[in-house]
Formats: structure tokens, C-alpha cells, sequence
DNA sequence: GATGAATGAGTGTTCATTCAT
DNA sequence: GATGAATGAACACTCATTCAT
């Protein structure tokens, strides 16, 4: 489940063009990580460049040295993340024997980075009228390592052949997604605080789910 | 799949704090058909009263009336498509013969109402930072109809007995969702319109996909 | 200390012109009092029509039935209070042997009025910018009486030959209306209400701080 | 009558938290002045940011780099007021040989102050009911001032020692205010402008009644 | 590279007043 | 006499963006 990279993953400056220093670079990462927190903890419309800048330790003007608008950091970080996140969920998958395996693992990854990363499905559940492209991108882009990865396994008798890859891969990414918020990010546990990781228990459910709605005919574990 | 009723269905004037005239009412009503047309089309932010009370025919002032913020009419709007969306799957489901047509069903129903009123979607999505009690209420109306539904099913065999309906109910929301948002509200037609309803294809498909993840081991079609 | 009624004691109703009714004259009354409740609660500029009208028990609409305007009801609500006061101070004078008598039972109706109706104070400093003219009218009329008093007094060898009693007039007032507002509406009790009477002392030492500054020269208590 | 120097006179930015720069604290001061003559010409209810930084020749926006709100520019408004007007009044003191005759000369100093800055007046007597705890500083500064000043002169026996100190500074601070108010600022030369300095008449009339009023038993000029 | 003062368009909300019933 | 729905001008405040230093 290869994703091609990124046309260039080289960042320039947006004032003079040029590739940037390692220091800018830094600069950069540190308002990205800005942006991050304060759009997953506020959201895009209240977050605010001056609580970027801030957070980040950097100066107001310093913003736009490296990002052309509020939208464009916005963009950024959601391209930023869901490389991340498929990433994750790669890693995740790379010891899997069989499909229905790799399925398992892979939401185990796509959860312990929502855990890590909120700011992943907050800022995408607002992302429609900030950036109908990215957030399309961004789920274009999951679903093809999914509808590829399904496509593969259908090959190899994994999974039953009557399934329609395209759509049982938005149907599982939707599944992930509110399965995700519902048990990771409503959670609470007895200090307030979010859990880091997803309840097994809730794992193994959405798995059998998964299983069962995948698997063959005529077969069962 | 009943849903109790809620408590008041009487509206009450936000300043005078009593039930309203019939004249009242219609105005109360236009306010809230404007907003959710456009919300639907601006989003929450870029929404302003002035553009929602313009298309209500009504002045700026009356806003008030009968909302006390432009977050107090984001919520009755959210709280007034539940109900009615979850109307529209209730009927639609109506005539089922099994709790797996009643899925397919259901879900038609859903995708009617959500090409009808693309604010459903579009309002829900941006909820998190607006409004997150009213974002949890509308998702947990739903899938506690749902999970009554499948709770019930289970009894009665039609569906697998091993299976978490809890769970089930978030996954097959989602799965919703992303079909609902790629298929409809992404999808255009020759003109440039999106279309009015589903593709029965994707219907089917995704039908399937919940049929095999639902139905007991060892019952095919 | 006799001072001219006002011309017209009738109250006209603002829209039909004619002497209002029993009934209205209640509303009117009704009014007034609610105005002068909630602005000494909250100002002019926060008062609002609603409030006033709420606490008179009466529709909004009703109001313009008896003032022109908020404005007009402030103007008519200093007006009753000036003549409501000046007649507290005439009745608590009345009995006094002498003039340093006079101040002394003229002070101690003046504070019993100011505990009793803070309006006077509050809505008064208030009136610079809402109705000059009132404002005026409200401490000409009060000095007026003080005049006429301490200038007869003047006559009697009451008090200093040498004192301009215009001056004098304008001194006490103001004298008055800081102590008033120093010692009555700043105090608070134990249990952090206003008292409604002047503490006896305070009473006392302004008015050994008047009768020095009235009095002959040589003549001493 | 020395009174301690405020804590800190660094002027702060709203925004970043830091002294101002010199081109800051120079806009700061402009915003003042115009916050002077725009709520002594129209009260602070009429006063409106807009005007505030049109008559500071700054945009709207910088308004919000210097002060937090409306209110917070009233109050320091009126703390720098008050400053400048206790400064005025000890300059005003300075060379009395006794107590009676600081007392003239600090009136003088005062009606002086008053007329070159009617804002003092106008806005305080508005304070009420936008500023109460300022308000309250306003007086009780001076009259700290007034107290210490009489405390002093009553140790010398240059004043009365049955004088009630406190009292007769809240006393002459009244007087002090209305006569202000009625022969300065209410009172117009031929040209219809208010007069610069207070007519010596009038701050003779006062000062008899003052020196009267604190004059020790006995003692005569 | 970095800074932070300055800008001004935009928006939610209030409230005195009117008028049809 | 009384009602209360409707009106719209006015205003405090925010914030993305620019630019001189």
C-alpha cells in the first residue's frame, strides 16, 4: 500500500521563493505545529494568527514569511497530517499476514494518531468550507491506499469478490472516523482527560464488523 | 424504532418568553428555513444574521425575536433536522420486511434527506466548535434508534448475535456519512447539479456491505 | 420656603392631549415609579423601555400612551422627584427655631429622601448629557429655596451679615450631595445594605461644619 | 499634602504586554486627549471608539492595541485626570502660609484645572454607572489629600480642633464641585464660551465661607 | 530573517420607536 | 386604552493582513 511522495517536499520561503535555510525551516515547523494545537484546541475560525504566532514564539509578521494566508497554514497542516496519518497506518499494517489483519492494524494506527494528533479530525470536520479541496484531497487520498490495498487483497481471495472496493473503502473510513471520535474523542477518563489509546475492547468490535462485511463467503475464523 | 417525543414542541418567544401568535410562528419558521439554506451554503462562520434574515424577508432586529444568538438558531436548526431526518428513515423504513431491508431502507431514506437539505451535513460537520453538546445530541439520536433497531433484530435472529450493535450502530453512521457526502453531495451531474438522489448502484453496494457485515454466520442471500 | 407649585399638576396624555383618566393616570403613575426603579439600578443609558415597562407591568407599547419618548419620562421623573424632595426637606424644617436649626432638620430631610430614593443622586448625576436644562432646573429650584431662606434669615441677624447667600447656597448643596453620597449610598451595613438613615454623627458634624459657617461672628453654641 | 506616586507609570500595550514603544506611548497619549475632549463634549454614552480615533487621527483598530475596552480608556482617563488635577491643586498650595489660605489657593488651582479641562467634571459625575470603583478612587484621592491637609493645619491650630476632618473634606470637595459646575461651566461670557477662570467674586465668596467654617473659635481676620 | 504597530472591513447584538390589531 | 411584533440605525470589538524598521 504505496503512496506516491509529494510532488516536493522541499518548503520555500513564500517572500523570496528560495528554498529555506535550516533555521527558516525550524521557523516553519514550530508555526505547524502552532497551528496544530491551537486549530485542533479552538477550531479554524477562532483560531487566530496571533494565538499561532504565539504559541509558536514567533512574531506576527514572521507569519507570513513563511505562509501566505491563515487558509494556506490551514492547507498545509491537513496535507501535513494526512501524510502523516497514512504513514501511520502503513507502518501499522507492514507485518500483516492477511487482509482482514492489516485492516485491524490499520485502524489501530489510524486511532493511535487521532489520540495523538485531535487536531486531525477537528480540523478536517471544518475543513468543507475552509478548503473543500484539501479536505477532498484528504480523504481521496485515504481512501486510494484503501481501495488499492482492498483491490490487491480481492486478487488474492481475501476478501470476497463481490464487494465494490470503492465504496466498502468510504464506507470503512466513515466507520473510522466516528468510531474514532465516539470512543477516543467524547471519552473521558475518571481525570477528564482523553485516553491515549483506543479501548481494545471497541478495537476487537469494529474489527469483527469489519471481518464479517470482507470476509469471503463460507468463510469464518 | 420509536423516538420519544421531546418535551415542548411549543416555540416560545425569546422576549416575552410566551408561547407564539400564529403570526409568530411563520415568522419563527421562515428564520429558521433561511438558515438552514444558508448555513448550508456559507457555513456557520461566513453565515452572518444580516444575510440570514434578508433571505427570511424579515428585518435585521426581528432576528431577535425569536433566537437569542446566531448560536442559539444553530442549534434549533441542528435539533430540527435530527427530528425530521430521523422522521424520513423512520418512514422510509416503515414497510420492511427484515431488518436488513430495513437498513437499506433506512439509509435511502437518509441519503433522500440529505440531498434535500445538504445543510444537515454541511451544519454537522462544522458543530464540533460551534456547538459540541448539540453536535453529540444529534449523532446520539441517531444511533440510539439505531441500536434499538439492530438490539431488536438480534432478538428476533435476523441479524448476527455476536455482534456489538453499539458499535455497529457508530460504523454503519459513518459508512453513511462518507457515501452520503461522496456520492451526493460530491457528485454533479451534466449540468452541474448535484443529484437529487442516490445511485442506486451505490445503494446497492453499500447495502451489500452491510448486509454481510450484519447477517448471522452461514445465511447467504 | 415657599415654593411655587408647577403650572400644571394634570397629566395629559401624550397622544390624545386630554387629561388622562383615573385609570390612566395609574398606568402613568405605575410608570414613573418603574422608571425610577430601574434607573437607579442600572442608569440611564442601560435602563432600556422593555425593563421599565416590564416592571410597571405593562406592554411596551403602553408607554408611548403616556411619555414621548425616554427622554420625557426622565425629565418628568427628575421633575417629581425635585418637587418631591424639596418638599421632604420644607416639612422636616418645619418646626426649626432658627435658621442653623433650619439646615440642620433641612439636611436630615434631604438624606431620609436620598436613602429612601437613590434615584435622586444617580439618575441627577447622570442628567449633564441626557437633559441639561433638567439638570439645572433640578439645582436652581433647590437653590432657590436655599436663598430665600438663608437671605431671610440674613434679615434676622441669624446668621452672618457679610455671607453671600448665593454662594453659600450652591456650597451647602454641594456639601450635601457628597456627604449624602459619601456616607448614605457608599455605606454598607453587616449585611451589605444601604442604611436608610444617616448616621447621627455624620449629621452632627456637618452641621457644626454649617453652623460655624453661617453663623455671626462672635456668636458661639 | 504630598500624595505617593502611583505604582507604576510605564504605560503597557494591551497587546503584547510590553512598555510601549516611544511611537506607542505617543499614540496612547493621542487616544487620551481624544477620549478627553470626546466624552467631555458628548458623555460617555454618545462618545463612540470611532470618534475617539478619528479625533486621534489613528484607525479604529489601533484603538484595541492601548486599551482593552471603552471602559478601560474611561478609567484611565479618569486616573490621569485625577493625577493632574491633585498636581494642579499642590502646585496651586504651594507658597500659603496657612492652611486658610491653601485652602483659597487650592480651590483656585482647582477651578483653574476645571476650566481648561471640563472632562473632569463631566465625566466623573458619569462614572457612576460605568466605572463605580473609579469613581470612588477619583474622590477618595483627593479627598486623602484634603484630610491630611486638614489633619496637618488642625495640629498647628490653625484650624478648628472640633472639626471633624474627614467630614469637612467630603464637605468642601461638594462645595468645591457645584460651585465649580454652576459659576464656571454653566456660566457663559458674551461670546457664549465658557469663562477661563473662575470670577474672583465668586472665589471670594467661597473662600469667606470656607475660612468661616474652619476658622478656630475666636479668631477673626 | 524578524519584528510589531497600524489598518479597516466586517459582524453580532441592542434598543428606542412605530403601528396594525 | 392596551398590546407586542416589527423595524433598522448604531456601536463595540476582532482579526487577517501590510509594511516600515
Amino acid at each position: 500500500m504505496t503512496t506516491p511522495a509529494d510532488s516536493a517536499p522541499v518548503s520555500l520561503s513564500t517572500v523570496t521563493g528560495r528554498p529555506l535555510t535550516k533555521r527558516g525551516e525550524a521557523t516553519r515547523r514550530r508555526l505547524l505545529e502552532a497551528a496544530e494545537d491551537v486549530f485542533a484546541e479552538l477550531g479554524y475560525h477562532d483560531a487566530s494568527i496571533v494565538k499561532i504566532t504565539e504559541r509558536a514564539h514567533v512574531a506576527l509578521g514572521t507569519f507570513y514569511l513563511y505562509f501566505d494566508s491563515k487558509q494556506a497554514i490551514f492547507e498545509a497542516l491537513v496535507i501535513d497530517l494526512n501524510s502523516r496519518v497514512r504513514h501511520s497506518m502503513s507502518e501499522a499494517m507492514a507485518g500483516a499476514r492477511d487482509r482482514i489483519e492489516a485492516e485491524r492494524l490499520g485502524f489501530e494506527g489510524f486511532f493511535e494518531f487521532t489520540a495523538a494528533h485531535p487536531a486531525l479530525y477537528r480540523v478536517v470536520r471544518e475543513a468543507e468550507f475552509v478548503s473543500p479541496a484539501t479536505l477532498r484531497l484528504h480523504y481521496e487520498r485515504i481512501v486510494d491506499g484503501y481501495r488499492a490495498g482492498l483491490a490487491a487483497a480481492q486478487q488474492q481471495g481475501e476478501i470476497a469478490d463481490d464487494l465494490d472496493v470503492e465504496i466498502a473503502a468510504w464506507a470503512l473510513m466513515g466507520a473510522g472516523e466516528l468510531i474514532g471520535m465516539r470512543y477516543l474523542l467524547w471519552e473521558r477518563d475518571a481525570a477528564g482527560r482523553p485516553p491515549q489509546h483506543i479501548d481494545p475492547a471497541v478495537l476487537d468490535g469494529m474489527s469483527a464488523f469489519i471481518a464479517r462485511a470482507l470476509r469471503p463467503a463460507g468463510k469464518e475464523d
